[in-house]
DNA sequence: TGCAGAATAGAACGATCGTTCGTTTTTATT
DNA sequence: AATAAAAACGAACGATCGTTCTATTCTGCA
């Protein structure tokens, strides 16, 4: 399912055993990926705390010990979880709004992407969100590793905002870091409202507080909504 | 320490005893007032469903058949844990801002005491907040204890909306639901930012982003920011 | 001071959890 | 086809979970 590299991912050449040069692995990636995969799903609907090395066996049709061999322990399950979604998310979300145009356009796509995600696509929930709540009071590598991604993925969203303001899209005496901040907050609040609440408005409700965000921060000539239709993507990157 | 009743609060006559006419129960009651208390600092730290009747015991000093006794399931403790953090969140974030004045005065209130309780408080996370996530995906009876009480508290600060409205305090064009939403989602962006990233200017962040909003929805002459200076408390209810 | 009933304790249940270990099957290479 | 490593299985472990049951302690009222 997964078409590209990205720096979070599993590196393949670690393995446990530390005898030979490496030779032949190919059997196990693949289950570990079919695991990996099961338990994406599962974690998007219960959560990761919610993992359970035992439905996950269920699911993918293995014994438990088959299932945690490929793991070592149900944090690095969870860490591997965390990688794949961040993977996925990089595919659906960062890269293709780097096709758009540096500055505005690609924030629009950044958000219009990040929406898709969180609420439109299927019914699972996002774990960047569900996580964060799991894991704010809980130290150790499972939070770490999904900090890291988190932030990664932020620190992205809020450098094309200040992209934004450098190609002079935005009033000068925007602050970037709170733009950031503020749009963060319209993506949590569609996920509470549609996921939790089933309110019927809340796609509306973000872009419509999107809009409201440009109407404060972005300069008029530069407010116009259709991302699709911009003059120049043959910008550098 | 609660010092005041509400609407969803446990109600006491009803024993699953049906013998006898109800005559005494005082250490109960009392008991159970200190287990809940127990459980919603737990509930705080570790989620609703980190919940667990065994470590409850041992906080309280009391046998696990002891504690579980006073509720008869674990759901049943979960959503009186539900019912007791929302008489909290009633006293001190809604009444509190009761003693406002009606329109934006109130709501800068209800906004300033949500903020309070949700990041600046104790080191303890929001139950309205984690609950959502644990629950959005499990139906059941604590998943709807849960979505009364937020939607309780949601439309009670939607209605301060609509009465800053009708006060004059905004736009005409101003669409209630609409900065409603972008309110939630700056409380939901300090709660993520703060308590699981640790970034140490998501305050400032979320209250700027309600002068922003105010800019974008309340009429210029209305966006003091004193609002404990109103020169008119003695308006009607 | 008794006494009924409420309140709590204690032990045990079946289930599930993550994990370990020894064995067996499958895979990839010679 | 033979072989060694990798992969998967199956059973069991200690722990903890929510829950049930019976017995004991405590409380409030006559």
């Amino acid at each position: 399912m997964i078409t590209s590299k990205f720096p979070l991912k599993a590196v393949p050449g670690r393995g446990r055993s530390a005898s030979g040069a490496g030779r032949a692995m190919q059997k196990g990636q693949q289950t570990k990926q079919t695991i990996v995969d099961a338990a994406l799903g599962l974690a998007a609907q219960i959560g990761l705390e919610g993992l359970s090395i035992g439905a996950l066996a269920e699911v993918t049709q293995m014994s438990k010990s088959g299932v945690f061999a490929h793991f070592g322990s149900r944090e690095e399950l969870q860490i591997s979880v965390i990688r794949e979604y961040y993977a996925r998310f990089s595919d659906e979300v960062f890269f293709p709004a780097m096709d758009e145009a540096r500055g505005l356009p690609r924030v629009r796509a950044l958000f219009a992407n990040w929406m898709k995600r969180v609420a439109i696509e299927l019914q699972s929930g996002c774990i960047f969100i569900s996580g964060a709540v799991e894991f704010d009071d809980r130290p150790g590598p499972v939070r770490e590793a999904l900090a890291s991604s988190v932030k990664t993925w932020l620190a992205a969203m809020y450098r094309a905002v200040v992209q934004a303001k450098e190609e002079g899209h935005l009033l000068d005496d925007a602050d970037e870091e709170q733009m950031a901040f503020e749009i963060h907050g319209l993506i949590l609040a569609l996920h509470y409202e549609a996921r939790f609440l089933k309110h019927p408005r809340s796609i509306k409700h973000a872009n419509q507080g999107f809009e409201n965000i440009l109407i404060r921060y972005g300069k008029a000539k530069a407010c116009v909504s259709s991302p699709s239709t911009q003059p120049n993507p043959g910008s550098k990157e």
